[in-house]
DNA sequence: CCAAAAGTGTTAGGCTTACACCCATGC
DNA sequence: GCATGGGTGTAAGCCTAACACTTTTGG
């Protein structure tokens, strides 16, 4: 009863660049799969929580520091690595535009078009896709795109995140309202200067402007003691 | 690296009665937590997919072979067992009233009202009440609540099912419309005799009524080999 | 002045809500 | 017939989509 299968964190990482959704992945190092881009991840360490463990992964692997990172799934098949019963818990994270910047690629890190992956290591593919559709799902419902901005933003870098995401353009117009009408926003009174047509205003998300975890996330708050 | 944490699997399930939502729980017979009460579960088998090991000890324990089954949630934190590193993948069901009323109560199994729980083992509280979060969130959102439901039933009976968990009234008339026109319940034909006003009519899910769970859904049909 | 993007106004249509009303059965 | 719940009709109000229009900047 004692022969517990091994357990490793994996983590999906989103970006936007270009108007594009890219995510970063690594290359293996070891078999199975050597030479393979995988998902960053590692095994989880006796004592250490899973969200922890990882963004200590993401930050060891890719440098990468996201502004969002929730649970996304638990993958246990028993078939899924060729050298012996492995489940992964997998997360996935937002990063911004600036930190995507830092984590350049090199011989172990490439970033890829998150919806024209390469062949994957173990089952990957299949859980980007997965974590694709939750994000496209998220963004539908709550203001998870703050993931992908800074402090603050102008309107059309908001309708811009949902654009791309959700693969349609949006009505300015509309969007300006719905989005204001939320409240989730509010403008800082700052304008952005310099472009060559009228300065768009610079807005923030207020303070209490939580993406929707349920009960999880008011206790996440306290259990991160990190 | 090899120091695992231990994997235990554990299932909260919800059955509808007397219109309010009841889940079953087990005694625990063994330290820590000792003749608390818990959520049906065991440790995950080398060679047992996460979703047949779930199916499978809530058969061994309470006799219930649910009508829908997905997986809520993964919790690791370091310190939610006093016995050492346990990560439990936790899934969620429901059944029937029918099946829940074939696991009878005994001294090592007992229903209870969802929202009124003793203190239960571990930090099964906190994964039941989100559980109960993710149903409520189901039920507004996809057609959930078939799993509540025999293959026919009357409108009343979904209305029914929509009530006690939303917790509100629902207008007959305007239920009924959205219901039909969202397409996926049909008349059987048939209609059901013997109560003292007017024959309801009998409906069913079409085939095509699966819940929404994105890309996952695809693939753990071809999974599921046993 | 002109181009370009920000921001406002307005209208049509769809969906939700509330509630009045009719229908079919057992007693 | 009458009580009860099944089932239909309908109008008000809200939300959304579409698009015309005005505003403010740099060149």
């Amino acid at each position: 009863m004692d022969e517990h299968p091994s357990l490793a964190v994996s983590t999906v990482i989103f970006a936007l660049r270009d108007s594009e959704l890219w995510t970063p992945l690594v290359r293996r190092i070891r078999q199975p799969y050597q030479d393979r881009w995988a998902l960053p991840g590692g095994w989880v360490a006796p004592q250490e929580g899973l969200e922890t463990t990882a963004a200590r992964k993401l930050l060891e692997t890719t440098q990468l520091d996201p502004t969002y990172l929730e649970q996304l799934y638990c993958f246990g098949d028993i078939g899924r690595s060729p050298s012996g019963r492995v489940v992964s818990v997998v997360y996935w994270a937002l990063v911004r535009p600036d930190q995507a910047e830092r984590s350049s690629d090199d011989d172990n890190v490439r970033w890829f078009r998150a919806d024209a992956l390469p062949g994957l290591a173990f089952d990957h593919n299949r859980i980007v896709e997965y974590a694709l559709w939750r994000l496209r799902n998220k963004m539908a419902h709550s203001s998870i795109a703050h993931g992908f901005l800074g402090e603050t933003f102008t309107l059309a870098e908001l309708r811009g995140v949902h654009e791309a995401v959700r693969g349609a353009t949006l009505d300015p117009a509309n969007f300006r309202r719905q989005v204001l009408a939320g409240g989730s926003i509010v403008p800082t009174g700052e304008h952005v200067v310099g472009a060559s047509h009228r300065p768009p205003a610079l807005y923030r998300y207020t303070d209490a402007t939580l993406v929707d975890q349920g009960p999880l996330l008011a206790s996440a708050l306290t259990d991160r003691e990190d």
